[in-house]
DNA sequence: TTTAGTATGGTAACCGGTGTCATAAAGCTA
DNA sequence: TAGCTTTATGACACCGGTTACCATACTAAA
């Protein structure tokens, strides 16, 4: 008596390619192909057998199939960054464009300071072997961890800020470049173009590329009007609350203290409203600010800060597509970066 | 010519459990004896194979191994929760138990009102068949999944809110007890202490168990210091900074305003600074505000926000480490939350 | 000494897919 | 129509582990 779909149904087990190959009357590698889209399948058979998969509701397994392709059906984030909702938007992003393909994400914060750090995410990639990799700055820009990629030929998507001027790096292709630059540039123009002109800078964690293409962004839009950052108020932070607000502390210390200030990123902006606050500086009349990511902080200060908004999600959903992509792509894939005008910029009082 | 391990190891080949036979002169039963930590392996042929294992840097291969084992050497984190730190937290807190066990961590977010939210996540499931889940709250609450977990044989760990006084649910050894009442009662004995009586409320998304067990901590903090909350100063949000802003107000424009409010989450203290800045209402002089999470923001607020602490990456290490360990264990584990007394808190001024 | 029991290790099949290669059938020259 | 490609399919070994079952060797009890 030959099985048929109902009587295979009843049964209630999960569905292996055995069964589709019984129950369409074909040997295994032929799902298989159909499986894979091979070519050279019968249109007529593959039609078939796909109906047969979708009647039973087959889904190949892929522990099975990762052992025989010696690579796991996982995509890897891999991230030494301190800021929650970044990582979370990234992790969303790759999300968005894994949810249905059967492959999912696994997330590997490491210590980039860690002298383990090489050997540890070489463990990670020799044991799971993930299908690809995306790597979140500022480790993005390690060498050493992309020599090591290459090596375990496993596929990988750098996320990196460039400025919009940069030639492609050989890079091309494998990497998400964002353009931190233009939404700076129009914040640098949007405070000039105010009338500010004693201009403080808080600058952000050097081994972070942002922190220079941002800054360049900054100095190109304030130059268009006529406006540059003061060589007495150039502060550097590390992107943390509290670097920012001693930075803001010194700034206001000074003699001729500045009538805005421009932050690498909004968690420095914030560190920079509390000492605004202690110093009695009222935002934006006294003092106007500017930020970095439209952070969820951005909104929730008072009043809500003027800042740059990055699609992060968006670049991780492109990152993961690349990995996924049958087909490798060669052009580097660029986003740009915007500015968000709220509450926390005005013209400097008359008099400044 | 037998195979030494030196001719091995210059071929710079992934070790797999033949060559570990080979080189050891025993059967591939007896290495996975060993791997497995079998009983009833020779001490001696146990030391023999454990020698040269490490010599060769083995590591069994997840995949065959899932095969074999008709499981993957995944943990799975399933949640619906929009607290990018939270969730960070306990992503942090699995890891570092996890870290070096060969099991790697798989996010899940989900959409707990979404149609598909049962299907979607059966499907991941049944396709990738985790070692383990850990689910966060709310929908650790969700009685289907919880059904669906145990209809595929998942081991799976809840993250939830209990009173102190709670008695033990029939899924002790499954869950993760948070006493959020405890640091509750705390924070209503602090404020009931500071002399206030004027207590307003914000509540929190009844959807939470939270919402309900952080209400009862802070009445019971206060009870036993003759407070209570104003039956008219009595607000409900839903953990979102807007809902707390709103609320703030609302509790603002009541002829007799509270000197201190109580939010059910720091998010919503957040947003009560908000409100209470466009009031112009000094904090702490003119109002206590006291928050639940110690969330970062908490830190950035000026002045610091007075709240209650959770161990949260603690409790996502307790989680993990129940879904690892051989033994399942039968009694819940608990842990308590903490009053961070901060600066958002002062006796009400007097005449109040 | 025999018998039964236990510790130890080997063999073969299996988990659910894939690769390689052979082969039958069909299409295309000439 | 013979001869050569091309297309469609299957047989079989293999990925790297596991379990089931059997075969020893050694130990304890009768």
């Amino acid at each position: 008596m030959t099985e048929t779909i109902e009587t295979f149904l009843s049964r209630r087990r999960k569905a292996t390619i055995n069964d589709v190959a019984r129950l369409s009357g074909v040997s295994k590698k032929t799902v298989s192909r159909v499986i894979n889209n091979s070519p050279s399948v019968h249109p007529q058979t593959r039609d078939e057998i796909a109906e047969i998969i979708a009647r039973i509701g087959f889904r190949p397994d892929p522990q099975a199939r990762g052992l025989a392709f010696r690579r796991a059906f996982l995509i890897g984030l891999i991230y030494d960054n301190p800021n929650a909702q970044y990582v979370v938007n990234m992790q969303m992003g790759a999300l968005d464009c894994l949810r249905g393909t059967g492959t999912e994400l696994v997330v590997h914060p490491c210590d980039w300071h860690s002298a383990a750090f090489l050997s540890e995410l070489r463990e990670f990639l020799e044991n799971q072997r993930p299908s690809g990799v995306i790597i979140l700055p500022p480790i993005a820009e390690d060498r050493r961890l992309l020599d090591l990629l290459d090596e375990l030929n496993v596929p990988h998507v750098r996320v990196t800020a460039r400025t919009a001027s940069s030639e492609d790096s050989s890079d091309a292709g494998r990497e998400i470049v964002s353009r931190d630059d233009i939404g700076c540039a129009e914040a640098g123009a949007h405070i000039a173009a105010l009338g500010h002109r004693r201009i403080g800078y808080i600058g952000g964690n050097l081994d972070y590329p942002s922190a220079h293409v941002r800054r360049r962004g900054f100095e190109a839009g304030l130059a268009a009007h006529g406006a540059a950052i003061a060589a007495d108020l150039d502060e550097r932070g590390d992107y943390s609350f509290d670097s920012g607000y001693e930075a803001a502390r010194r700034l206001f210390e000074h003699p001729n203290r500045p009538t805005a200030i421009i932050c690498a990123n909004d968690e420095m902006a914030a560190g920079a409203y509390k000492a605004a606050y202690e110093a009695g500086l009222h935002i934006p009349g006294d003092l106007t600010l500017i930020g970095f990511d439209d952070a969820p902080i951005a909104d929730r200060l008072s009043p809500p800060l003027t800042t740059v908004r990055l699609p992060t999600r968006e670049m991780a959903r492109m990152a993961a597509d690349r990995l996924i992509a049958a087909q490798p792509i060669e052009t580097g894939l660029v986003v740009d970066s915007a500015l968000v005008v709220r509450g926390s910029s005005s013209a400097p009082k008359p008099g400044f």
